[in-house]
DNA sequence: GCCAACGTTGGC
DNA sequence: GCCAACGTTGGC
């Protein structure tokens, strides 16, 4: 079992509109960066636990929990000329680009902010919260994994 | 809206 | 293979 930590802009795709999809599952479709492909492509296994993070918004942090149901596939939205993700290297053949499915497994009662978590002596190597970390997809150890989780667990609003 | 940090592109 | 120019991410 591995743990993961999945950005969305909440504007773009929210935690509520991943608990709304049909069957309460996704294709995270969009995923433009190398590496954070190679993990979807690679690493992420069936039911490996990803945390949902909403990044450029109101209340920046951590805002539930979502699974892996589906590993590595095309992701198709680079061969669709109208959408925002097209890329004009992919063929249908070689696809640059592949994502995994989630479905929501709850959603927080509160979001534990960024600020929280950069307050948290036992998140100090977290990548997250070190300097210039941008990557969309990335590995959270189990350690930090459980800590975060008792805190969406023990705070309150 | 600003800007630091990082990634990608392309000329040489 | 280097690196300058450009584009993107994302917190503030």
């Amino acid at each position: 079992m591995n743990y993961w930590l999945m950005k969305t802009e909440p504007d773009v795709f929210s935690i509520q509109d991943l608990k709304e999809s049909p069957k309460a599952q996704t294709d995270w479709e969009g995923v433009r960066n190398y590496q954070a492909r190679n993990f979807m492509r690679d690493e992420m296994k069936l039911g490996d636990k990803v945390f949902i993070y909403h990044s450029s918004c109101k209340n920046i942090g951590i805002v539930g929990l979502a699974k892996v149901v589906k590993e590595s596939h095309p992701d198709i939205s680079c061969l669709d000329k109208n959408s925002p993700y097209f890329d004009k290297i992919s063929t249908k053949e070689k696809p640059r680009w592949h994502l995994v499915t989630l479905e929501w497994r709850e959603t927080f009662k509160s979001t534990i902010t960024l600020a929280q978590l950069k307050k948290s002596k036992e998140l100090e190597e977290m990548y997250l919260v070190k300097k210039g970390s941008r990557l969309s997809v990335q590995p959270v150890k189990k350690g930090e994994f459980d800590f975060i989780y008792e805190l969406s667990k023990t705070q309150v609003d």
